[in-house]
DNA sequence: TGCAAATATTAACAATGTTTATTATATTTG
DNA sequence: CAAATATAATAAACATTGTTAATATTTGCA
């Protein structure tokens, strides 16, 4: 049955939709089986016909925002030269970006995963996700001969581990406890971090 | 009214000691205005004429733990030499600490602080956390001459936000998948930070 | 058209946080 | 000491949320 396959999908893009609008504009605090159902415009025992679980329909948004995220970072920072300067840039980009959407943060990070549906799967794409951008220009500088790979694979993760350090103070700690300090203590931060 | 004063905080430390004890042991989630209560020994409503709500309470924690976890790290890492060695010492004890209380590290780290009594002073508390311990090791490295001041201040914070990244990626995220690969990442992770 | 299968909805339940009203206890005062 | 009053503890009740089961509705098709 094509038709059914067909069907069902959109019926789960539906709520994914709409999980994303809300999660995007409110966060996950404004989640709810009842009001991402009904805005989706259905009734919320109706969710249970596609989604195990609340938790995994909120997690398949991820792949959504990553590739949203991207394309945004990717904009951004088209006009940096390739190499160190541009992984600080997405860096950058990266950050900022999850600073305006506090939910897609918390939906990466903070989110408790529970029994979602391909926890392993997700929880990797997150974990890769800046990675994965950066790549090419780890390659880069790898050519430039000014860094080496051991020093690489170090210094790629010590990067991610650094901004989700930082943003996990900022948002669930506020501190620093305004915007203005935050994004100064992180360009003291990345420009420290690139100092090779 | 002294007595009532006295019998006041006798009744708070109830409540504490019991939501302490179910933090350490089950973490967050086995928490409730019920639970504690029960263990406690006090009906559930009775929580309420001590605290302004159940955030409040377990936010009422976080100095017990810091003084105890503080009291761990420097019985576990008095043989060590003062200076960087005392440094990577105390950061690595801090790991293994939150890493055995996950609990605890959801308390300090990632628990929505809501509404709660003294937010602004807890989360500072957490937030300085490590640099109160480490500060005079910091010292004797600027003694020594090994590192200026305006970079202690940078890789202070650098270092915190590198293990608290790390601690959101494998307790939120299960990114490294096992307690091995994990403590061999903090190992590579550390021994690259301490390298000046 | 009429029936079987699929789909959606309503009703209901359990867990939890919180408030209100009531009971039990302690303290003060005449 | 006994009555009046304040204090503390509790039970009952309500709201919110996730989830399931039973019921109603729609749809596809013979």
């Amino acid at each position: 049955m094509e038709r059914k396959k067909i069907q069902e999908e959109r019926m789960k893009t539906y709520f994914i939709q709409a999980a994303k609008e809300m999660l995007k504009a409110e966060g996950i605090k404004s989640i709810n089986v009842r009001s991402v159902s009904y805005r989706a415009g259905y009734s919320y025992a109706t969710l249970y016909n596609y989604f195990k679980d609340l938790n995994d329909l909120i997690f398949l948004c991820v792949r959504d925002f990553q590739d949203e995220c991207e394309r945004s970072i990717l904009e951004k920072i088209k006009n940096i030269s390739d190499g160190k300067e541009k992984i600080h840039a997405i860096t950058k980009s990266y950050v900022e970006y999850l600073i305006e959407y506090p939910g897609i943060f918390e939906l990466f990070f903070l989110e408790k995963m529970n029994n979602a549906g391909n926890k392993k799967e997700i929880s990797e794409l997150i974990y890769t996700f800046l990675d994965r951008i950066c790549e090419k220009h780890w390659n880069v500088c790898k050519e430039k001969g000014i860094i080496n790979s051991a020093q690489v694979e170090i210094k790629k993760k010590q990067l991610y581990f650094l901004i989700v350090g930082m943003l996990v103070f900022f948002e669930n700690r506020n501190q620093p406890s305004n915007y203005e300090e935050f994004i100064s203590l992180l360009d003291s931060q990345l420009d420290n971090f690139f100092e090779w």
